[in-house]
DNA sequence: AGCTTAAGTTCGACAGCCAAACTAACCGGC
DNA sequence: GCCGGTTAGTTTGGCTGTCGAACTTAAGCT
């Protein structure tokens, strides 16, 4: 929010503490306004008058006064869960999801719908994604509640936040500006914004998961491999916000040929396709229209059999992904790592080899180890931080979405 | 400098206003107060108030007005380059460097030392460094110029600017608060900090060398290979501030052993000893007290000569190389490379292998093409960056060095 | 010389924070 | 049941630092 290159003016201090208290009263809480100025910095005169507004603006709640203790009792000041929302949007290959959260990130509503998006053309998904999340509104309305954003998880690469440059598994979907056609579709002026899924997933498992205040990767395995680097409690993007594409780092320079053109990529020894093969799990997941988790579950439960084949499989995966993210570790000094998407229910065969990969070959790891993280959220984790995205961004800069708090 | 967690206050203005005009008096040359209004989106009544100040503090002079165009002639302001500097010292495996940049990023003075620092003890050279900044301060004073900091470049996992965590090419150099021992060593009350020789290379490259405003990672090729990745004009340290250590990613799982105890480092290929022992070239580089660099110019001659062993064995550092940095390209999206340390000299030689690897490895290489670029500041480029660090620092936050700023 | 143009300064208004005094609400002891 | 002690929240006045506009300064041009 604070650009070095442009002036300071006295706005900015509002603008800067009225995110500061809401962010505040987001980690630790409900809070009385006394607190928040011990925990904030600001005094309870400053405090209170931001507050004012933030409760006229319905983004903040008073709560009945706590009693018990000597003095007279605070009123515990919390975000309210009762008004605005944010709307998170999943394309997935196999299906959409919508997801709204209110300004606590809980989820209000949640729907998920089976779908072929990789045989559909992209301007069908799009209306169908329209469809779902204007149904998604009008159930919004009934109980009071109202959007101020979409976000849209793509599994491919998303450049400036509105157009898909490249999407491996979604034919088709290359320089698309998704936002600026969904945004056509939905007809509505609500800021809409696309972003890599797995940098999605990765912020979902920072605010609501296993990776609460941590800095990490986060591994996504779907017929991809995704990874997204937390930082400081944000998401590194990159220069053109590719960053992440951990499928395609080298695993073995004399491995096998990759779709991508190049060799030994760790999606051809830890991908959920190359995992089947390997573990010999027939049924190729991208021609079923049925059940997509069937494969992972046959190997999962092979894997619980103890069938030779798919542990090696499995410990042969793990090795690939520890050699990767000792790359990324040794480079971008990141102390944890969370396995997610498929990696989950694989995690107790994944783990032990990519924590031996780590010891071998991340300098860092001898006097700090990399801890293994195995994710919470599942599938659901891209969506979540879909819709957390648009919350996130209010409580940090609520000024931008309610003009009104700057005036009067 | 803006920190979400803290309070903004009012004298947060001043302190972001006073770098905003340093920062763009060094980003756009000498300017008038009228022309700096315009480009920082200052009132010129508010930039004549804070230039006073930095004229008075002696940050910035007052040039003769520029006579010739129609209207009042503008007085341009200038980075005052007579009155400090930044202090850059360089710890690297054969020698020690140390260098003073004014303001403007201009080495003032710049002397390397040939020493074997492998087979001494830490405080042996810690002791030597301290001598040779105490002889280059004394200089300075007697052109009436004087410190403000000194920056430590340690080819290393460097914690939080003050620790040298391990060092591979520095025996002994592990848990070592180089920061603390230096100052007693100086007994100085100068602000001192150390940071990865890599990082600040890479700065270098983005000050005062070839990537000027680029996004880019800065391979600097010593005994080591370290990496810096900058993005958005400021290096990526990484959650510790241990990011960088491309040396130590794996290029191939069945390669050599390494001395970190993992196998097919980077280094194996692309390090100084490894390449020289490729190529055949005799006398090892840690055991000469005398020219640092006669193997290095003996691998480029007989390069130049087209001696097979030789050529074969850049070729292979080369791919090395490309296939670490496609790593980083894909984990980082950063859309440059830039060849530096010793690859500079041999550039010639690299360049064609790295982009070959690149090619066929990083992923957005495809619509758009990583550019490979050679360092203009080679083995300087590290001390260079270590002054302008303390310089940067300066500009940034002048009020942090010079509170009188804030006061009446 | 006098007009035009542009640079730089001065001054009053205004926004937004802080500190301190003040009011409010509750507890507990007598 | 009242009164002091304690903590919460509000009100008031002061201060800082920016902006905008009027003003002064210093040139070139006719």
């Amino acid at each position: 929010m604070t650009d070095p290159a442009l002036p300071a003016r006295h706005d900015f201090l509002r603008r800067h503490n009225f995110g500061l208290v809401l962010t505040t009263i987001a980690a630790r809480g409900p809070l009385s306004r006394a607190q928040l100025a011990v925990d904030t910095g600001l005094t309870k005169a400053t405090v209170s008058q931001l507050a004012e507004r933030l409760v006229s603006c319905g983004l903040v709640r008073e709560l009945e006064p706590a009693r018990g203790a000597v003095g007279r009792p605070g009123s515990p000041l919390e975000l309210d869960r009762k008004g605005i929302v944010g709307l998170g949007v999943e394309i997935a290959a196999d299906y959409l999801a919508v997801c709204a959260a209110d300004l606590s990130g809980a989820v209000v509503i949640h729907r998920v719908e089976g779908r072929d998006n990789r045989g559909a053309a992209p301007s069908a998904v799009i209306d169908r994604v329209a469809a779902l999340v204007h149904a998604v509104r009008e159930d919004l309305q009934a109980t009071g509640r109202s959007a101020l954003g979409v976000s849209v998880a793509v599994p491919g690469l998303v450049e400036g936040g509105h157009t898909v440059r490249l999407a491996p598994n979604l034919p088709g979907w290359t320089d698309l500006p998704l936002a600026a056609h969904l945004s056509v579709a939905l007809a509505t002026q609500l800021p809409i914004e696309a972003e890599n899924e797995a940098n999605l997933a990765a912020l979902a498992e920072l605010w609501y998961g296993i990776a609460t205040d941590l800095d990490f990767i986060h591994v996504s395995g779907e017929i991809g491999v995704g990874g997204g680097v937390v930082v400081d409690g944000a998401v590194f993007r990159g220069v053109r916000g590719f960053a992440g594409e951990l499928g395609h780092v080298t695993v073995d320079p004399a491995g096998p040929l990759c779709g991508c053109g190049s060799t030994g990529c760790l999606e051809q020894y830890a991908g959920q396709d190359a995992l089947l093969r390997a573990a010999g799990v027939t049924g190729d997941s991208s021609t079923r229209d049925g059940d997509p988790n069937g494969p992972l579950r046959e190997l999962v439960s092979r894997a619980e059999a103890g069938d030779e084949r798919t542990t090696a499989a499995l410990d042969a995966a793990g090795r690939a992904i520890g050699l990767a993210v000792a790359a990324v570790v040794n480079i971008l000094d990141v102390p944890t790592v969370v396995l997610g998407g498929i990696y989950a229910p694989l995690a107790q065969w994944l783990v032990a080899p990519v924590e031996a990969e780590l010891r071998l070959r991340a300098l860092a790891n001898r006097w700090d180890p990399v801890t293994v993280l195995v994710s919470t959220l599942g599938t659901q984790a891209a969506v979540r931080g879909a819709a957390g995205v648009c919350v996130d961004r209010v409580l940090r800069d609520p000024v931008s979405y309610f003009p009104v708090l700057q005036l009067g």
